[in-house]
DNA sequence: CTGCATGCATAAAGAGGATTCATGCATGAA
DNA sequence: TTCATGCATGAATCCTCTTTATGCATGCAG
């Protein structure tokens, strides 16, 4: 039993525009269909129905007295769907909901997205944090922040930002051994999380491949705000992405000493599922970190 | 453009489906569809829509937030369509409307058409009169009585009596002349209408072909009742369908003098669309008459 | 009254979408 | 682990819907 056969959805969309215009050319020409087409439906409908809905009059259709009880009820349906996919469209445009990581959330959108909402008042921001690699088709979210190599199929994705790390610490901290000038400095300090895998890259990236800290290998998630907050305190040296703690440069509750910086290979990045990329709020979002973040590639 | 694309209906009701049952494969169940059918609809309704509608979860698949906004206004749309459809089914099947000569409603109809409701309490039943050849694609009508060969394309039609005719009068006329023995005995009476065309046809059958009532053409349409009035005030001989007449004459009001019947080689049919001859109400009017009228026919 | 325009019906042909079939994949349960 | 469940995907097919080309009846204009 074929579906359309239950019950004439197309038949009673076309029965409906005829039932307005009176006349089934008129209804073909709203739909965009011939009117042999809407003869045809309109038939098929009268079958389904057990009864004719239509008279047909010399140059002109009416409505038998069924099809009068008929067509009121069909155009409130109609209009009811109508609507809900309307609004669904309005109030899906009107909520963005970005799954990000942690820190990135923290020390990144938390200070730029207000912007993106005065310029976007329509958009309703919800920000949701997790460091697991989302599934679009698992969980619901518009966009996500990811670290990675940038690739993901059926994921369009826009490089945002190196992840690289350099060590940081509080003026004070460094003016105590008399300033740091080189990387052998640092080890004169205490080092706030010595495990971190981050060290013994940097290190080597300033041409100190041997360094051992003897830490013990632990896993930094979501802890940089931890490490940061320590190294304000000017409790140790910590190692940390430049790019998020820039205001505390500025207002100098940290320093970074070198230049050197170094990265995992693996970077920030801002993805959502390709088939959606024209969606406007996402447009929108996706133009609103290219004017933000010089770094932001297409 | 595709009256599909701008509008996708389909795709609602399988998501209407698949909504209420949380389940891709149920929904199909439901639909008669495969669960690959349901998919793809959902497919196409979230790319319409621009946003995902369900998760797809392991074993199970959930509605996303705009799915469950969505949901219930389909639902209720297409309840409200089911049951415009249902009604309309219901009561266009309350109605029988009967388009029937006045000479055949007022005669017989009227009279048995009290038992068709008694047998049939939830069919109102509807009768309007016309002597025209009603177009069923042009008028509003069920069925209709009509007079003629029984040939007509696209229509049903049940044989119902002969439309033959002979001589009637009052008793009391007939008695004023000593009573009626012979068809040339009726020229002593007065003619009621003279100029009716059925006079020399049925004289012909009697065997006096050559009868001249010198009367003017008339015609007779649908005065067949006044013409019985005039017979039972005694005013004069009637040419008649017997048995419209046969109550008068149980109650001696009127007489038919001969067997002697003659037609013009139309007779009374029951008509309707060929395509409706399996609805409710025509089916039971139609074996209503089959069993009151001894002569229908098939 | 003749000829033209309008509006719907019908038949045949064609396009394109909807459906199915055969798989694959991931997950939860035994 | 292995099996069962539930959805996704790709290819092939089916068939509905649509169009094209007519015809018919009617109303209107000249």
């Amino acid at each position: 039993m074929k579906m359309s056969k239950q019950f004439p959805l197309n038949a009673l969309r076309v029965f409906e525009s005829a039932a307005r215009y009176r006349s089934f050319t008129k209804a073909g020409d709203e739909l965009g269909l011939t009117q042999t087409a809407v003869s045809y439906q309109i038939k098929l409908l009268e079958e389904n129905v057990g009864e004719p809905l239509f008279l047909r009059r010399p140059r002109q259709v009416s409505l038998t007295e069924a099809g009068e009880r008929l067509a009121p009820r069909v155009t409130e349906a109609f209009e009811m769907l109508r609507d809900a996919l309307g609004n669904l469209r309005e109030a899906s445009e009107g909520t963005l909901l970005i799954h990000s990581t942690a820190t990135f959330a923290s020390r990144w959108l938390a200070r730029h997205i207000g912007s993106f909402q005065l310029e976007n008042p329509t958009i309703a921001v919800r920000l949701e944090t997790s460091e697991t690699l989302i599934d679009f088709s698992k969980t619901e979210a518009d966009v996500a922040i990811r670290t990675g190599k940038g690739e993901w199929p059926g994921l369009k994705a826009h490089f945002l930002m190196k992840s690289h790390f350099t060590p940081m610490l509080s003026p004070e901290l460094a003016a105590s051994i008399g300033g740091i000038n080189t990387p052998a400095d640092l080890l004169k300090l205490r080092i706030i999380d010595p495990g971190d895998p981050w060290w013994p890259m940097w290190f080597s990236a300033a041409g100190m491949p041997d360094v051992d800290l003897g830490g013990r290998p632990s896993s930094r998630m979501g802890a940089q705000a931890i490490e940061a907050a320590a190294a304000i305190a000017g409790h140790g040296v910590a190692i940390l992405k430049p790019e998020f703690y820039a205001d505390d440069v500025a207002l100098g509750r940290l320093i970074q000493p070198f230049d050197i910086l170094s990265d995992e290979g693996s970077h920030y990045w801002l993805v959502y599922p390709e088939s959606r990329r024209n969606s406007p709020k996402i447009r929108a979002f996706r133009e609103f970190i290219r004017k933000t973040l010089p770094t932001f590639g297409d």
